[in-house]
DNA sequence: ACAGAAACGCGACATTTGTGGCATTAGTGG
DNA sequence: CCACTAATGCCACAAATGTCGCGTTTCTGT
C-alpha cells in the first residue's frame, strides 16, 4: 500500500532548471541575434549554435525544425520600440502609433525579424495558430489606445477596438513587408486618418 | 575602312534561342511548379534541375540564388484569378474583387506564391525592387474598377485609384500572410465597405 | 555550310546540413 | 550526500548543397 510505483508514472522526468534553462536561453537569444543581423535565410542550427556556445546537436535535439526554433526565438519577446500613449486625444495617440510603427519597419533588422516571422509560418503551418496569437495579443495591446479613449469618455464605445488598430497598421506592414513600396509621411496620416474615421461613424 | 573589328565589340554574345531559351523556360516553370506544391522551403537548385530535367549546374549558373530564382518564376505571371469587373456599381464591382482576393489567399497553393516572393525579397533586397514593380503594376490593374467607375460618371474622379484598391486589400493579405487570422465574410464587407466611403469621402 | 563561342551535361570535390550512438556532465529527488 | 537519469558534448557518418573544370552540344554570324 505504501508503494509509490505508480507516483512515478506523472512524475515529472523533464528537466527545466539549472543548465537546461540557460542552454535554452542562450540558444534562443543568439537565434534572435542571428535574425537580427541577416535575416531568416541567414540563420542556421550551425550559426546560432556557434554563437550560443553549445554544441550543434542540441540545438538540433531541441528544435528539429528551422522555422520552430525562429519561432520560439520571436514569440514573447516583448518589444517596447512601439509606443502605446493613452493620454492625449485619440487622434495624436493613433499617429504617434502608426509613426512609431513605421519607424520601426524601415529599421532592416527589425523587418528582419517580421520577415523571419512569416517565413517560419510559411514553412511550418502548425506555427501559424502561434503567430496568430502572437498577433491578436499585439492588436489588443495596441486596441488599449482606443478603450482608453472611450474611458476617458472622449469617444463613444467603439464594437472592435483591436479591429481598427488593425486596419490602420494593415497598410503599413502590406508596404514594408510585402509590396515594398515606400512609406511617406501622407500614407501614415491617411491611415491614421482612416482609422479616427471608424471612431466617428462606426457603421 | 571596311573593317569590322569594332562592331563585334559590342556584338551580342549573349545567347537568347534556342536551346538556351528552351531550358530557361522549363526551369522557370518548374521552378513555379515547385513554389505552388511545397512552398519557398522546399524548393531547391536540385528539385527545379530534376523536374526541368537539366543539370543542377546549368540552374546554379543562371540563378546563382534561390532568392532570384523563385522571383524570376513569378514575376511576370498573369494572375488570370483575381476578378477585375467593370460593369456593376463600383461597390459591387469592388465585393466580387476582396472576395476572389480572399478566396486565393485561402488556397494553400497560391498563398505559398506569395509567400515564396516575400521570402525572396527578404533573402535578396536587391529583390525588392522587382517585388515593387510587381505589385504596383498589379494595383493599378486593380485600379481600373474604380477609373472605369469615374469614365461612367458613377462616381467623382479619384486622386489615387490605386490607393483605394491598395486600402482595401491590405487587411486581407495581411491576415492571410502575416497575422494568420480567419478571414470572414463580415471581415471582407467591412473592407470593401471602407474603400466605397474613400470614394464618397475623398478627404 | 562553316568556324567560333556560348551554354550545357557530366563528374569530381569541398562545404553545409542533418542524424545517431556513446561517454560524460550535472540537475533532481530522496 | 548519494543514486538516478535527463541533457549535453563529442564523434562519426549520410545526405544535401554549392563550386569548378572539361569535353560536348548547339546557337549565331558570316
Amino acid at each position: 500500500m505504501s508503494e509509490g510505483s505508480e507516483v512515478t508514472l506523472d512524475s515529472v522526468k523533464e528537466r527545466t532548471g539549472g543548465r537546461s534553462a540557460r542552454v535554452r536561453q542562450s540558444v534562443l537569444d543568439a537565434a534572435r541575434a542571428e535574425l537580427l543581423e541577416g535575416g531568416y535565410g541567414s540563420m542556421s542550427h550551425a550559426s546560432v549554435a556557434r554563437r550560443a556556445g553549445v554544441d550543434r546537436a542540441t540545438v538540433y535535439r531541441r528544435w528539429p525544425s528551422k522555422a520552430r526554433l525562429a519561432m520560439d526565438s520571436l514569440v514573447g519577446l516583448a518589444d517596447n520600440s512601439v509606443a502605446f500613449p493613452d493620454r492625449g486625444p485619440v487622434e495624436s495617440d493613433l499617429r504617434e502609433m502608426a509613426t512609431s510603427v513605421a519607424k520601426l519597419l524601415e529599421t532592416p533588422s527589425i523587418s528582419h525579424l517580421f520577415q523571419a516571422l512569416i517565413a517560419a509560418q510559411a514553412e511550418d503551418p502548425s506555427l501559424r495558430e502561434v503567430g496568430a496569437g502572437f498577433w491578436k495579443e499585439r492588436l489588443e495591446i495596441g486596441a488599449h489606445i482606443v478603450t482608453a479613449a472611450v474611458d476617458r469618455g472622449e469617444i463613444d464605445p467603439v464594437e472592435d477596438p483591436a479591429h481598427v488598430l488593425e486596419v490602420m497598421i494593415s497598410p503599413l506592414y502590406f508596404r514594408a513587408l510585402i509590396s515594398c513600396q515606400e512609406i511617406d509621411q501622407a500614407f501614415i496620416d491617411d491611415s491614421v486618418d482612416r482609422a479616427v474615421a471608424m471612431l466617428a461613424f462606426p457603421g
